[in-house]
RNA sequence: GCCGAGAUAGCGAAGUGGCCAAACGCAUCUGACUGUAAAUCAGACGCCCUUGUGGCUUCGGGGGUUCGAAUCCCUCUCUCGGCA
């Protein structure tokens, strides 16, 4: 992997990048859709491409359960599998230690029953979300699914961080995540290849010293960038905003500078400002299946609208002015989306998921011109 | 005309003497969603009230039985089926 960097503003520590990889080559800041289970959920590969997208996210945990990182390389990797032409980063399953194992600290037996996942020093256990069965993940373990899985960018397995956590259990997970980290480094060392590339993850949740302490750990060791995780898990704006700020002038100005899990417009514009020049998140998906379509007039402000409300059932406009997305461009009007999305139609779900990656991925277009 | 079945909140539909302002579904409204256990989830949804183990008025209309009725009886209206 090498990662150039082609202009740095001068006001504040946004920079313009390139980031060379195994399968091409990604111009940075870059937003990457979330193809969790090999898919962004309802668009094709193609449509990815012509939504202008160089990098998307995939995920090891949900494709080690199902078909399983074997079943993949068979296919000739992910990339063949799921007919994206492009390069691929793969999540770790770190986030799923969070999502899958929420209720599994400080509460009641009966919601620590009902915990997927365990941790300890070796690695952490989960219980698969689809059957039950049960599986250990390391962070040795995680690289080697991910190498099968043929991703252009490996991530460690950490432990992203709940929130709120106390101070002490902040440290203790980042202390966690840390160990392991220094395990994945030492792993990768026997595979380093040409073109392929690991990240490690900074944690410590809402705390400058852990946060500070945490970008020490990782910038340590030798990765080819750095990702700021535990954030965006609901410690709201403030909080993330916080945590942006203190580390990014920290991280390595030479490495990449991944915000994992974020976001909503507002909040990368925020990053890039501090450094930061990789982002994914599930929400311009999300949203757009659940009905939510984000518009904007000046690319600084966002709004959100719920089409399956009544009111915007009876629009004929289009939803957004100058918008060259498929629904916009084709002119499909806020009222037949919203139909469609509240009829449970799941080319309503597609049309404004399309939107809003269109609109996510202009506003990066519109972040790195201006930089 | 006779016989039978039925009439419950915006709609569908439970309930057939007290725990019923009335299950559940739909619709509607509000809110949430940030490295996807998510085409999902949460709340409201007779009226009043800021709240509540709060007040008021309800289960086609009227009358009755009962301490107590959406539930039992009488009667009327309407709907649907069958027979004339």
């Amino acid at each position: 992997m090498k990662f150039t960097i082609v202009k740095k503003n001068k006001e504040n520590l946004s920079r313009r990048g390139r980031l060379k990889l195994y399968s091409g080559e990604v111009q940075t800041p870059v937003f990457m859709p979330c193809a969790t289970v090999g898919a962004v959920k309802g668009i094709s590969a193609e449509e990815l491409k012509s939504l202008n997208f160089e990098l998307i996210l995939s995920n090891t945990y949900h494709l080690y359960l199902r078909p399983g990182e074997k079943e993949i390389r068979k296919f000739g990797g992910i990339q063949k599998f799921m007919n994206w032409k492009g390069p691929i980063l793969t999540d770790s399953g770190g986030y799923q230690v969070f999502s899958l194992g929420k209720n599994f600290r400080d509460y009641t037996d009966e919601i620590q029953n009902t915990s997927l996942v365990n941790i300890n020093e070796d690695g952490a256990w989960f219980k698969s979300h689809i059957d039950g069965s049960k599986h250990f993940f390391t962070p040795e373990k995680v690289i080697d699914i991910q190498k099968d899985l043929g991703s252009d960018i490996i991530m460690v397995l950490d432990e992203c961080t709940e929130y709120p956590a106390s101070e002490e259990r902040a440290a203790y997970s980042a202390k966690m995540t840390h160990h392991w980290a220094r395990r994945s480094a030492n792993y990768w060392k026997r595979f380093k290849k040409r073109g392929k590339a690991i990240f490690g993850i900074v944690q410590g949740s809402v705390y400058k010293n852990i946060r500070e302490y945490s970008v020490m750990q990782i910038s340590a060791l030798k990765f080819d960038g750095i990702a700021v995780g535990g954030v965006s898990v609901g410690e709201g704006k403030k909080h993330m905003y916080e945590v942006i700020r203190w580390v990014g002038p920290l991280l390595p100005k030479d490495k990449p500078h991944y915000l994992m899990g974020v976001g909503e417009p507002e909040d990368i514009i925020e990053a890039v400002k501090w450094g930061f020049d990789m982002f994914d998140c599930v929400l311009p998906t999300r949203l757009g299946r659940h009905g939510t379509v984000w518009t904007t007039t000046n690319w600084i402000n966002f709004k959100k609208f719920d089409l399956r409300k009544l009111k915007l059932r009876q629009d004929k406009k289009i939803i957004m002015k100058n918008c060259l997305c498929p629904a916009c461009s084709n002119k499909y009007s806020r009222g037949y989306i919203g139909h469609l999305i509240k009829s449970n139609e799941m080319l309503g779900m597609r049309l404004a998921s399309l939107h809003n990656l269109w609109v996510i991925n202009e506003l990066m277009r519109k972040i790195r011109k201006s930089i």
